[in-house]
DNA sequence: CATTTTACTTTGGTCGGCCAAGTAATGAGG
DNA sequence: CCTCATTACTTGGCCGACCAAAGTAAAATG
């Protein structure tokens, strides 16, 4: 007895005479895997500084530009407005990020960061840096340059379909070494 | 481009004095942009065929391999049990997906995709053929071929230090050809 | 045989992220 | 001056994804 194993396709498992690896093949899995572990190790150096993986994006914008719309900001960072929004709204409550209406424009709002966030800077950097060299450990100069180079024209590629479907614009980001 | 400059720093603005680009350099960034867009592409391609992204994924999984106990599904996929859970509840409701207890292990339970899911896997193949285009667009195949392998070796180092974390084991998937 | 440890899954909570609608202020025409 | 489209942001809903903790059942150990 033992029913080992389990049993065999009994009711409708083998759609298709596919005997395996169809998931191998796409680059697109293998991005989506580096994304979700890139993400995850985000998540862990960032874990002491009591940000979460993605508002150390923002911070870094705040930061690097002072006071701004909020237009410009989700100009800037490519997200949805709305996904930006709340965002700004934990940023804010975790005392990150100040907000004040536009004076000149009502329907503004201004974003800055605050002097509490500053003492950040140095350590997000850090762990910026920290997460640079997990990535990529193990690539030498040429290698990181041509996967840059390649992000870059994937990125492009992509951006070209997206806004073709109807979305925003992307920025074609840069070039650069 | 992209706008100048708003307003100057005003109140707390500028903590660093660092000009700009601290944006543009590490890789990280690439990444998840690049995964964002592909995540945002996906879900334009599956959206006719009534999938959220990352279903695909599980469905993908399921067709290939027939009736699984769940434990192997997601040791397969790499992702969090719980993330597997509701994917699967969300899947079972909409009727792609069935779910039985397994007979010889009382606390884990059989998972297969349906008959009805089936019709879905040549569209699914087609949607990821196309997404596959879409990202690869503009790449020749030694490129291609080029960044497969960096994606692999980013992966396995990434893979390295989240495992290092604490975190659960990763499938070294090196497939090359 | 009782107890502890391990494995399989689920629940609850929080966040990032998208879309689709909705509100409010600005600006262009009639 | 009043209407209408546009811009700027918010809200609600939903899903993917994580973590942490719980619950249950099997296995290992005494």
């Amino acid at each position: 007895m033992t029913a080992e194993s389990v049993q065999e396709p009994h009711a409708a498992a083998q759609c298709a005479a596919v005997p395996g690896a169809v998931l191998d093949g796409p680059v697109s899995h293998a991005i989506s895997r580096v994304a979700r572990l890139h993400r995850i190790a985000a998540g862990r150096v960032l874990r002491d500084l009591g940000l979460h993986p993605g508002q150390e994006f923002l911070m870094m914008h705040l930061w690097d530009s002072g006071a701004v719309r909020q237009s410009e900001l989700i100009k800037a960072v490519g997200l949805d407005p709305s996904t930006v929004t709340k965002m700004l709204q934990r940023l804010e409550q975790s005392g990150h990020v100040r907000r004040r209406p536009d004076p000149a424009d009502r329907r503004a709002s201004l974003v800055e960061a605050t002097d509490a966030s500053c003492g950040l800077l140095v350590e997000v950097r850090r762990a910026w840096g920290e997460l640079e060299r997990q990535t990529l450990d193990g690539l030498d100069a040429a290698e990181r340059a041509e996967l840059t180079r390649l992000l870059g024209k994937v990125e492009s590629a992509l951006c070209t379909e997206v806004i073709r479907g109807g979305a925003a614009e992307c920025d074609a980001a840069g070039t650069a070494e």
